[in-house]
DNA sequence: CATGAATGAGGGTTCATTCAT
DNA sequence: GATGAATGAACCCTCATTCAT
């Protein structure tokens, strides 16, 4: 896909956006702070974006299309629906403990706020990801792992709500304790409340 | 408590800030917005804050004096588990929906991002919020009305993380909703699936 | 005098404002800061002082009338020439050495650069001082305890500014060393050059 | 020495600096005043510099350089001791005619105050001109020019008091005289004074 | 005599961005 | 591609001073 297509300086510009925005919100994304990270002067990063609004643009739509890229990979598998409900969390929080940075540019809607276009971006990332999770309820409901009496909508809506709340916490607290376990308690939670 | 003495002029600042942030994030508050919108010059700020940070802090703890009474509200009420808890819900998404403002300053941690003290302020509000939902499930356990089966800690966990999410998700779409009848659908989801 | 006529107010703010100085120069002589080491509010500086170059004219009235009436004790004393120069020096130094504040007010008088005025009163301070000394030089000169062959006004310039010179070195040690001793070598150098 | 590499804009900009600071000491220099004396922006300015501690470093830095460089010159003449000195007095005091700015910004110690480093800075500067002068002294009693029974050092304290006093007093009048023959009055002094 | 509240002017500094080279 | 230099706009904050009470 064509919004896929970054040159390698410009890969290396989002990743070092991220890794600032990690270190300190949007308010350490500076032109100045970006440039030094990168190693080149602040005039040389507007070759490569627009603006900073096209390069937070650019840096959500890459981390997008890896996102959306790992949801693929456990939707297109053979597991049962509870497997693949275990493999998504699972995935989704290796990933961030991999680079928590991450989670600061996902889950701080916040930051864009300022702006409409980020902020429905971020949403709409959101929400690729609700689909995948409510495929994968569906899915189960159909075979009967899943109860039953509530939508799966609904089931989707905690689920995604209780690992952002997961990830959030482990945010504020500095990234100071090990994010997957917490996953594994969230996916115990689940599958008990999920019985039929 | 001392803490919740405010100044008249205090409290009006505090509330023109809420506003700001509301209106555009942390972003938009400004020395200069802020003095706008209050009506006086930009020193006469500096009488009833020593800074912005120092604003920040006296408008979370304005804030968290107004939560901590309602919650108090509820939680001395003689209503069952079941009830409080719906009351808990109702209440604060009725609060949200009177003064969305409030769900900016609330909900947006990463705002806080470069300010550890503010941040932790943020992470303590959540806290105590959470131990008075985790209070009523456990009492819900205690007379049979709630499940058993997975622990009032992860039952309340879950119920925080919808509630958070489903006031996100509102305010990312910009308050284009009423935030209440979600309410009702998230405590219709919270008992049915904790009916033990 | 009339222009010794201060309240008691008055003299606690002069005071004060000595203290500040000596602290930190005229930049932390702020209003602020004056009126919370005085204990009022700052308006009610304004009340014994109409502005604040006033107050630094004050300042300085003040401190040259404690300085004229030491220099007429020793003049007016039936020393003899020699001695009266010791006992100037070693005056001089302890009253110094005793408020060591008082050194930053009148040695510094790049502090009143953008004033002439002041600039005017802190020149005529030192030649007050100068008056003095070159009084008690002509004396020696005549009585033959001194030598001859330089002008009394030359013998007291250099006297005057190895005094300074003194002065303003132990101020930039920030105070960190005993005065009084380098007035008595100072002297001995004086008394050996000055020999007939 | 890499420490006096100094780029044109930056010796523009030191000289602005020392011009304003002449004119009206440090009160003037403020960052809109280099501005429009350089006739650049403000944020120009910190291009150059990186905040104003940083300017007055490089200014005391860039008049140091200077200064030594002049006091080398003539301790590296094979002039006498008695011509050395005079050598010296006069070249100070013809600098300072040429520029009565530098003036201000070296012997107004008080400037500094509330920065212990500046402060250190004219200290340094003040003590490395002393050692030149403290070796022409000692040279000159070793050559029997002059007298021995004061120590250079003590010589040569009174020589640096006394050239202070008459560059400051010139200061205080506005440099309303000519500063030269001021000098040649004090070189006479000291030969004669000195005269073993 | 004193104060709380306020203010115009101005302080140093950082921001995203542009432009000539 | 990249850079050094520059800038308008804006930032937070402090100053001496005034005024109603």
């Amino acid at each position: 896909m064509a919004e896929t297509d970054f040159s390698d300086r410009q890969v290396q510009i989002i990743n070092a956006a991220i890794k600032l925005i990690g270190e300190g919100g949007i308010q350490l994304l500076t032109t100045k702070n970006l440039a030094r990270e990168v190693g080149v002067s602040e005039p040389a990063l507007y070759r490569h974006f627009s603006n900073k609004v096209d390069l937070l643009r650019q840096v959500l739509t890459y981390l997008r299309s890896r996102i959306v890229q790992r949801l693929n990979e456990v939707a297109g598998s053979d597991l049962s629906p509870s497997e693949k409900l275990r493999e998504l969390v699972i995935r989704q929080f290796t990933a961030f403990s991999n680079r928590p940075e991450v989670v600061v540019v996902l889950l701080s809607e916040g930051l864009y706020q300022n702006n409409n276009e980020l902020s429905a971006f971020v949403f709409s990332i959101m929400q690729v990801s609700s689909s995948y999770y409510l495929k994968v309820i569906k899915d189960g409901q159909k075979t009967g792992e899943f109860r039953n009496d509530v939508t799966a909508e609904r089931i989707t809506f905690m689920i995604m709500g209780s690992m952002r709340f997961c990830v959030i916490q482990w945010h504020l607290s500095g990234f100071s304790y090990k994010l997957l376990p917490k996953g594994e308690e969230l996916l115990d939670t689940f599958f008990t409340l999920l019985k039929s």
